[in-house]
DNA sequence: TTGTAAGCGTTATCAC
DNA sequence: GTGATAACGCTTACAA
């Protein structure tokens, strides 16, 4: 925005021989004379002339700008959304303004006081900061985490996510499950997938263990759970469930290293639908998370003009895919 | 930014009991009498004020918001990018606003249009559109891609990376080997690998033969070509370097089938430096472009005062790493 | 040092 | 339908 050199309003007005207010008139579809119409647009585009949103904004109220709020761009899940809700903000003709926080708390909070003064029109935010601090004056759609009924939260159907997956193993011949779980200890809906998996294999009365870790733990603690549940060559388990398709990922390299073979001696299914190179193939079976519909239902809500009376969860549907860790592929 | 919920500098004025003026000192460091810069942004904690950067931004002629502009956010080089794009602007204290093209040179030129009106301080491109225009009124610096001398281009040392993939195939005992390319036919940067290949392997006596295909061709060509170069149950070639990992990860695919080993057989090195889920292991054996200096340079470069003198091509070093289906693993 | 007032580019309200 | 004019929230001479 070099000062001097973009012409203004006025500019055009000069140019075209008209009032100021007929050429904002002009660029805000309001019925003018063809004529002048044509003179304004034909200046405009003489002089190379775009409107300021910033000082329409500051008039109007609106900018025409959302934010999105991430942990990182780079995880397959979140780069994938991103693209997702910038097309999705891109179509009702908003930009879309990026801050990632490295799930720094601090950074989560900095983040909105950031956008804040941006005056963005709304924000969307996919954060692990327990005590975030909503801003009440600007609409805040949460992704995958609940706060409380004023924020309205879009996430994927997790629980049902997890009973999709005792199913999905079920079906091609598991009896013996275990479930795998490491992240934050913020509470989120991604935690649902558990509650999933108990309910679906108690249901079946399918026997059924649960090794559920954080974050600082790391991954070691799965191989140790691998190998004490060893019976000579064989596992224990003949079906595992990782509540991330990482995780899964980790888990199949230690059932190699364990002399097992996926999906002959255990079958493996992640979650997220994370595909390899952002597009490709999956990294194994896996619960796929709708990402598209995930960015376009936040978007809908975000832009919501009533905003009285919104859900404050919606889940969306997930799907199962085959990747080559299940007997189906 | 809902109109009237919001507190302005006037209601902190009023708040603190002091001149608007004076507000506006406080939150622009310029010194203003301690009781009554106190006053003041105890006012402005009590209000829950922020500043409005678009307003300050429409009186000062910058908005401290930059533009990246992608073809999308999910390839794992876009999304890298993209990450670090964002951290180093907000080093800066700058916000990023993101656009996604898909590659459609009619919506790159929107995308450019879209920032202009939000007058952003300036943009980082990295696009495909053969004709586009670039703002002359905004900054303006190009990632991997050279336009003219007066629009900085940053990229990696594309042409040092194609000789030291051959450095490093001849190294690990390689002697006759074949390039693969895919791509757009859009000049850029990154056909340069090509030729560092082709001088390394000149430089050294080595065998060596070209395949480069664009985009629209798919990728059967690499695999009908591999066939026809079979000899018996060996493969004519015993080192291939792809211009990127997604490519090798196909051709690697493509090995299998015909029961080559890699390494023992073949040995394969990509180009970019992918890694699985984002931040885990590489793909294959890669050089792996800088891409947080990548980002760093041009944001640099971007927001330099001075753009008088600015370079018109910055290349940045690149480096090999190991990744599986090289001897070196 | 502090307060005042004139814009920045746009939109909205009026008389014409 | 058209064209002055007053905001919008902020910065910045300039006057006090």
């Amino acid at each position: 925005m070099k000062r001097g050199t973009m012409p203004t309003m006025k500019d055009v007005a000069r140019e075209a021989g008209v009032a100021l207010g007929t050429v904002s008139k002009v660029f805000n579809d309001i019925p003018v004379g063809e004529d002048y119409r044509r003179r304004v647009l034909d200046a405009a585009r003489k002089l190379g002339y775009q409107v300021n949103s910033y000082a329409r904004g500051l008039k109007a109220g609106k900018t025409g700008t959302a934010a999105l709020i991430l942990p990182n761009a780079y995880d397959p899940f979140f780069a994938a959304l991103a693209d997702s809700v910038c097309q999705a903000l891109a179509r009702r003709n908003y930009r879309m303004l990026m801050t990632v926080t490295g799930s720094d708390p601090d950074a989560e909070q900095q983040c909105i006081r950031m956008v804040e003064q941006n005056k963005v029109d709304g924000i969307i935010g996919l954060t692990y900061n327990p005590a975030l601090e909503i801003p009440a004056a600007i609409p805040f759609v949460s992704i995958d985490r609940y706060f409380n009924p004023a924020v309205p939260c879009v996430a994927s159907d997790n629980f049902g996510g997890g009973q999709l997956a005792v199913e999905k193993l079920a079906a091609l011949g598991c009896r013996r499950l275990v479930f795998f779980r490491i992240g934050t200890d913020v509470p989120g809906e991604a935690d649902k997938r558990m509650g999933g998996f108990q309910t679906a294999c108690q249901a079946r009365g399918i026997e059924h263990t649960v090794l559920a870790l954080n974050d600082r733990d790391g991954y070691e603690p799965f191989r140790a759970f691998l190998r004490s549940h060893m019976d000579g060559e064989r596992l224990a388990f003949d079906g595992i469930f990782c509540n991330t398709d990482r995780l899964a990922f980790y888990v199949l390299d230690m059932l190699a290293g364990l002399g097992l073979r996926v999906p002959e001696d255990v079958q493996l299914v992640g979650f997220d639908g994370a595909r390899r190179f952002g597009n490709d193939g999956f990294y194994c079976s896996t619960i796929v998370q709708p990402i598209g519909q995930l960015a376009e239902t936040s978007v809908n809500i975000l832009l919501e003009e009533d905003r009285s009376s919104l859900p404050s969860l919606i889940c969306l549907p997930v799907s199962y895919a085959p990747g080559g860790t299940t007997k189906d592929c």
